[in-house]
DNA sequence: AGACGTTACATGCAGGCGCATGAAATGCGC
DNA sequence: GCGCATTTCATGCGCCTGCATGTAACGTCT
């Protein structure tokens, strides 16, 4: 009777495994075929764009991702040289960068967003 | 109106990616600092173990996992390499190949097992 | 001002993953 | 039995990730 629940919680932990790998091979896959970006391209843009700042810090960026600090510099980098972000310096405080939406990275977030709601609406069910 | 849905959806992707990369990261550090196997290893035991069978086909056991069968087949590797399983000519199909636990393996997964499970409930709540 | 600990990013490195491919065994149609 | 598509697993390759570390800027304390 004690053992129920055990199991119960590795069942969770399957379901929740299974969920997320799918849907993330899917968006991974969609994403990077119709619009040319990874998936934490494009959650990179995402956050950057739903934050309504003009332009936002690398720290505070990665603080609302689950991406680490290394992958998340690399993945601005990628960003960068795709013409989708640009870097600015931080006058207030010069060992931060700050990360700014280019008019293609507006432009570009807008057709890819489509195509992520759209592969979350059908993998994810309410 | 027909806009809060899909922040809904959002959310909720989020939170899934959040939490899965969480658990997935604490079992993996976890289980490599108390028992030098990474998160892949174990839950390719953990299946073994469940299956009830003393052997198990490669192709068995990708098919219940969220790996790849490349990743699967290194993982099996990496299990055979530190002397948990081992691998075993199938002769009904000679293209398969049967995985089977160890004595050693038996025993290292039983007390990984411990470990699994307490980070699980850690991270899920029911 | 000078020294020291802290914070914010970038990067070398090792390792895991998926995709595409290779190699061997099987099955099917004729 | 012969050829050809298919299945099963292994592996080369490129990419991404986290960890550890390096570098520069900041803040504080004296």
């Amino acid at each position: 009777m004690a053992v129920a629940p055990e199991r119960e919680l590795v069942n969770q932990w399957r379901d929740l495994a299974t969920c997320y790998n799918k849907t993330a091979a899917a968006l991974d896959r969609e994403l990077q075929e119709q619009h040319g970006m990874g998936l934490s391209e494009f959650e990179a843009l995402d956050r950057l764009v739903e934050s309504g700042e003009e332009k936002v810090r690398m720290h505070q960026l990665a603080s609302d991702m689950y991406l680490s600090q290394s992958a998340l510099s690399r993945t601005v980098a990628r960003l960068e040289r795709s013409g989708l972000v640009e870097r600015a310096i931080c006058y207030d405080d010069r060992r931060s960068v700050f990360v700014r939406l280019t008019e293609t990275g507006s432009v570009r977030h807008g057709q890819a967003r489509d195509t992520h709601r759209h592969v979350l609406a059908d993998h994810l069910d309410r």
